[in-house]
DNA sequence: TCGGGCATGTAATACGTTACATGATTCA
DNA sequence: TGAATCATGTAACGTATTACATGCCCGA
């Protein structure tokens, strides 16, 4: 059996593995935890949600709510879980990456040094931030390694990934910045 | 003056700032080198080139090409390369990631150990495979430096993201190899 | 009383991919 | 002769973002 949903509905399937959310607390969680590898609105959750309920994967109970619409309460179904489970050791099919700073980077040798330097330093500084972050998390979790087949081990992987990452970006902008600084000083006394 | 370009409009002004292409060139530029960190097919291209022209930040002369239309060689307006030049230094806003593999490692705490560690030694393999390519251009670049102001520098220093991007990322499957290898053993004889 | 959080949805627009359509030249 | 490369473009579809629209409850 081939999967016929989108990636958006297996992120959806893997948030309501571990609790059951209404729309409103999936886009929560499509903000943070999961905004640093997926990311998407409210109004597309909600249509996906009920594609996901045409195709059985998903299932909800109503409950009053707030505003003229009733409130619903999403879980996985077996069927969903089966397909969750199946799509998540099947290879990722390689994605178009986008990197705006890279593609900046590449035409940078048409800019000026100084300006770089700043846009860098900020890049720098946002990712140092987000590294001191995932760094205390780390910590907590080393202490406690949560087991596999419970979501702790979930967040432990990608918090992992998230942390290396960081490291690598903000190696990568110290040594750009190293760079410009050279070209720089070069520019003002040339041979 | 803001800039009202898309950014695939600046990827497009970036190839042409280094040669004078038709479109078919600059799609194939797309594919490599760029398409590490930008991705587009020839018909958006097309588009785009058109809507650019639009904005007098190219322009083109004529030429008898194969097929029903002429072929046309598009090179940079003095206003496309100062537009260029502005939005390289403007810091990049934040951009959606998106990224499968992580999603997957997110809800891999579900699956099969064994078929998760088979994943990921096929994405270390790729990763590999990547370095080792970028670690030998790498070598040639490092025996002559290009300076600042000349593209080369632009094409080392997004090669040099490239290199410590599939080190951090070859470094997260290793690490998620060993914690799934203990996983399985974990399995098999548990306390 | 006014703004923010909770909670649902639709509609318009923009962006991106895939398929369709044409046709010369070159190489196996 | 048949496929690949060069070269242009349009059309259809699918995905994603932004704006619109409603309305309760709670705290400042």
């Amino acid at each position: 059996m081939t999967a016929t949903t989108s990636t958006l509905g297996f992120a959806i399937l893997a948030v309501l593995a571990r609790a059951d959310s209404t729309g409103y607390e999936i886009a929560g969680r499509m903000r943070h935890p999961i905004g640093r590898f997926w990311t998407a609105g409210h109004s597309q959750i909600h249509a996906d949600l009920q594609r996901l309920r045409a195709a059985g994967l998903v299932e909800y109970v109503t409950a009053a709510g707030p505003g003229p619409q009733e409130k619903k309460v999403y879980s996985v179904t077996p069927e969903g879980l089966g397909a969750l489970r199946d799509w998540v050791t099947e290879p990722p099919r390689p994605q178009p990456e986008r990197d705006e700073l890279v593609l900046k980077t590449y035409a940078a040798w048409l800019a000026d040094p100084a300006r770089l330097i700043e846009m860098f330093r900020t890049a720098l500084r946002h990712h140092e931030e987000r590294l001191a972050e995932y760094e205390s998390t780390w910590a907590a979790v080393e202490e406690a390694p949560p087991a596999f087949g419970t979501s702790g081990f979930g967040n432990m992987a990608a918090l992992r990934c998230g942390l290396t990452y960081e490291r690598h970006r903000a190696e990568w902008c110290r040594w750009m910045i190293d760079q410009l600084l050279r070209a720089q000083s070069d520019g003002e006394h040339p041979a």
